[in-house]
RNA sequence: GUGCCCAUAGUUUAGUGGUAAAACUUCGGUCUGUGGAUCCGAUGUCGAGAGUUCGAUUCUCUCUGGGCACCCCA
């Protein structure tokens, strides 16, 4: 025997990124189904782009560090510096703006990308992932807001998620904004030191968050605590100096609410401790949060982000967008027992009794296959009980066998595996019986 | 990037300083013009590399991968 030169190689995938066999393929086609659905309801069109783009474009908004330690980033053979996109938005708002001119607004556009960032794996973060992105382009108004999370909403129950599995919680940057920097007079870096700890609030114990906005705010801090802690928007505002209380960012979550509810969206919360990672957002930032004890996770986040068109040399672009990952969706799906069933895409498996009847029960599959029916062909030449266990096995729901009587008659019994009931038919009626079935 | 835990047939798990076992699955055979059965058989360089040792799957280190948390958050 020669040595051996060929290493073996790993038949494990790339870290952080998973294979889908069938089954779980199932399971995401059901997901994006779902997703396609709703958004295009909502008259939301689809789009899609390179996974590739320049690394600048993240530069612009969101710094080197994250470009260079967080993403996928390298050089190509024409030393272009390229980066496998994290996010959807900048690409969105990088075709939006490209072609302003042409487009009439608004704009109701979604994808469902997938998107690369280099971390380590943990619960509900991978380093590849789908993402649903909806936004709305061009609208200044408060129904941007309320269409989006609209349609948020009517995802959740399309997935068969009820209103009491989560809530909506709304928060608006202008209000912060102003409560940090004229309320509490903080100068910007330091309110944007305080945001990341407010953002983190529920991620800490109650002593460790006052210690820490103590520390951060000083004297004031009391006053932002109080806030801070407030149980509902009413008590948010009587904390609220007199002029801030008709400030325009109380208004807007105020109008939000109403109107949400007055459409039967009655399970937004205000939620003062919602900032969101991102710097981009302007306006009402927004996350749907899973409130059974398993997840406590945000299943959604978004907001609005009116000036981030700006970065393109673009006239200003208001827009509102929300993403939703097939990471979550997933878990949550699984939490409330919600996962579709796998069906294979196999509707009848052709058995074939002797070699010879082999091209006959192609031809048959043909007919099948003409009528819209998904059908399988036998190619074993195994023994029946074989076949029959392998269409049984893979979850087919209908046999047919075929030999010698078959060909004679041309007749069929079509069987179904679950029931052990036969039906005797002609070729032409088995779709027909198909549709009688209701798969 | 940091820390903790983990790694044995395809899967779930036993087990030992003297090169491994069970169940299920898969594949092959057995039996039946109609299935989830029976019986027989096959499938592992014990994640990779190095070290300690007469001898390592077992002990040590490094790496890789998985899980969880931190960092960061898209």
């Amino acid at each position: 025997m020669e040595e051996k030169i060929n290493k073996k190689i790993s038949t494990e995938s790339y870290k952080g990124v998973r294979d889908f066999y069938p089954q779980d393929m199932f399971v995401q086609n059901y997901i994006f189904k779902i997703m396609r659905k709703a958004a295009e309801s909502f008259g939301y069109s689809e789009y899609g782009a390179s996974i590739l783009e320049p690394s600048d474009l993240y530069r612009a908004k969101t710094g080197d560090e994250i470009v260079n330690e967080q993403t996928y980033s390298f050089k190509d053979r024409g030393d272009r510096e390229v980066t496998l996109r994290p996010e959807m938005t900048p690409t969105v708002a990088r075709m939006v703006a490209a072609k302003k001119r042409e487009f009439s607004f608004p704009l109701r556009w979604y994808s469902i990308p997938n998107l690369f960032r280099y971390e380590q794996p943990q619960k509900g973060r991978l380093r590849e992932h789908w993402q649903l992105n909806a936004d709305i382009f061009g609208i200044e108004e408060i129904e941007a807001e309320i269409e989006i999370i609209s349609l948020a909403r009517a995802i959740m129950k399309e997935f068969g998620l009820k209103d009491d599995n989560y809530e909506i919680r709304v928060n608006n940057r202008k209000i912060m904004n102003y409560m940090l920097e004229n309320f509490l007079s903080l100068s910007p870096s330091e309110s944007h030191a305080i945001s990341k700890i407010i953002d983190k609030k529920d991620k800490m114990s109650g002593e460790d968050f006052t210690g820490k906005v103590r520390s951060a705010v000083g004297e004031e801090s009391d006053k932002l605590l109080n806030l801070l802690h407030s149980k509902n928007l009413e008590e948010f505002i009587s904390l609220l100096p007199e002029k801030a209380r008709s400030h325009q960012g109380v208004l807007e979550i105020k109008e939000l609410q109403e109107r949400l509810a007055e459409i039967g969206i009655k399970n937004s919360v205000f939620s003062p401790t919602l900032m969101r990672g991102f710097d981009y957002y302007t306006g009402i930032v927004f996350e749907i949060f899973d409130t059974s004890l398993e997840n406590r996770r945000a299943i959604f986040g978004g907001g609005r982000y009116d000036d981030l068109l700006n970065i393109f040399g673009a006239e200003k672009i208001p827009a509102v967008g929300f993403g939703m990952g097939d990471v979550m969706i997933r878990d949550i799906l699984e939490t409330y027992n919600l996962l579709p069933t796998y069906k294979p895409v196999a509707e009848i498996y052709i058995c074939v009794l002797e070699e010879k009847y082999q091209n006959y029960a192609n031809m048959l599959a043909q007919k099948l296959r003409a009528d819209d029916i998904n059908v399988a062909v036998d190619l074993s030449s195994r023994k029946i009980g074989d076949q029959i266990r392998y269409a049984d096995k893979n979850l087919i729901p209908l046999v047919v066998c075929v030999g010698e009587n078959e060909v004679k008659n041309e007749e069929f019994k079509v069987k179904n595996l679950k029931s052990g009931q036969e039906s005797k038919l002609k070729a032409v009626e088995i779709a027909e019986f198909l549709k009688s079935l209701g798969s």
